[in-house]
DNA sequence: AAATTTATGTAGCACTCGCTACATGGATGA
DNA sequence: TCATCCATGTAGCGAGTGCTACATAAATTT
């Protein structure tokens, strides 16, 4: 891996680490610079565009989404009422709920097609699909697309806080 | 009326007509006072700040979303399975997938709780529960919270055009 | 050692943002 | 008719935006 990669890296891994924490209401180059120890003027060296950097950002947090899911809940097949509800009980993990948080905030800008949100939100949807299927019992594996309905507008009514009402 | 909430409603009614069909990526003062027909100035004169001009725009949005809703779907009771295949149909019509795509950019930022959308956002959410209850029979009023996941969740997805996949 | 490429700092451009200071035409009330 | 207040135009401030031009230090190649 040379030394460019590595670097790219460790910047993405800040940016990642500081979107997941504050999401994209903050993402100026500045801003981001500074969580990554450097300068905006290295950004744009390295990613070219802001847009790529966020793209990358965004990429990368997709691929360690499934990783996370994995060590918090385990590899074995269930009925979809026992993997949601064990789902559902990730939501009082305080990590778990900020990238929920993040990933509506992107379904939000993708909802007007704006890139590179539109994109990652398909891509990063998909995952999650095929992901829930792998863990269905075999006979509930065609429920996977209500079965993530179901889940993020469970999330969605936690994140707004409708449930308190 | 006096004068002032005229003027102040009419530039409402133009506002909230550009945010649902452009959302909330281009809310400028500057683009908002060309939709309304008068200057960025007139704007904070009338309303004071950007955020309160957004949030009574979003307050009369969402007390239109229910009439609308009303002369789209009916008003008598019936059975989830109906309303919820009556609501998915709706999402044909391109007027009331505008107001979704606006739902949403809201949620999402939202999630953040950055106001005004975070106090609008659970102020909305609360209006449809409340008009899904009224519209369920009278056995299934207490499903009113899951149904509205549900709904939620399959609107995403065709938002994102996952069903595309 | 000289030449070339790579990495980084400094400064700033052209633009947008929400908002404000100031002036003034026009309506209204005394 | 004169004074007061409301409504609106013009201009611009200060801060932030993504990005770039230019110079130069540091590493690498020849």
């Amino acid at each position: 891996m040379n030394k460019v990669t590595v670097k790219k890296e460790q910047i993405i891994q800040h940016v990642t680490q500081h979107m997941v924490e504050h999401g994209l209401a903050d993402v100026g180059l500045r801003t981001l610079a500074k969580v990554a120890g450097t300068s905006d003027r290295m950004l744009i060296y390295y990613f070219e565009t802001k847009d790529a950097l966020i793209a990358a950002a965004l990429h990368a947090i997709a691929e360690n989404l499934a990783l996370q899911f994995d060590t918090m809940v385990g590899q074995h097949q269930r009925s979809a009422e026992t993997l949601l509800a064990e789902l559902l009980q990730l939501s009082n993990s305080p990590h778990f709920m900020l990238v929920i948080r993040l990933w509506f905030e992107v379904v939000g800008l993708a909802a007007r097609g704006q890139e590179p949100y539109a994109t990652n939100a398909a891509a990063i949807a998909n995952n999650w699909l095929q992901w829930i299927e792998s863990r269905l019992e075999d006979g509930q594996k065609g429920e996977a697309m209500a079965f993530f309905a179901e889940l993020e507008g469970r999330l969605m009514i936690k994140l707004i806080g409708l449930d308190a009402f």
